[in-house]
DNA sequence: CAGTATCCAGACCGATACTG
DNA sequence: CAGTATCGGTCTGGATACTG
């Protein structure tokens, strides 16, 4: 089985995904259907449209998100996670599963 | 259940701690027993001392390591998993479990 | 062998302003 | 509404040298 754009290492994505400010967050609501920049920059106090942008751009890049422009006026845009993506969040619930441990 | 140091966020963990380069390595290495500094410095083309040192001190304070220190000469060290690492360990298997999908 | 100190280039990210 | 450009303070981590 092949990712959808090249050979990967999880390993490296999760570390990308975690090291960078607010990507886990988007992720997240990415998840719940949040998928609009508007939408995802309200969400989070602080996050500004410029992160918010390097970051889509970065998950995108990674194969995890897929990004789809409506040609409307205005513009539309949303971002939903990949079949690969299902998968490496799945990390995401493993995580939640420990949270529920403690 | 409780942690043994603190109450702590699992995804704030994850960010501090995995976010950082080479703790994945890091953590997997002690996984496979590898675990007293020299090797551990070994393992890693780029690894310093310094950074595998700022990594191990961090895991610890997370209670994710406990480190042994032996009073021979040379002085020998250990670093070993707590009961606590193990489990958080467990995202590692599920890292392994999607690289293998791929 | 284990660990610490210093230096510094580059990455990160928040604020702000701007374009399509 | 979506996205890009620029600036600047802060943090990261690699190189090197050093101590116990």
């Amino acid at each position: 089985m092949s990712n959808s754009s090249q050979d990967v290492d999880v390993a490296t994505i999760l570390q990308n995904v975690l090291g960078c400010k607010w990507t886990l967050h988007i992720l997240a609501q990415i998840r719940q259907n949040v998928n609009r920049p508007g939408e995802l920059v309200r969400s989070a106090d602080g996050l500004t449209t410029k992160v918010l942008n390097e970051r889509l751009t970065k998950l995108i890049r990674f194969g995890i998100l897929q990004k789809t422009s409506y040609p409307e006026v205005p513009p539309r845009v949303e971002y939903e996670l990949t079949e690969f993506g299902k998968r490496f969040s799945n990390l995401l619930d493993e995580v939640d599963r420990l949270q529920n441990e403690l």
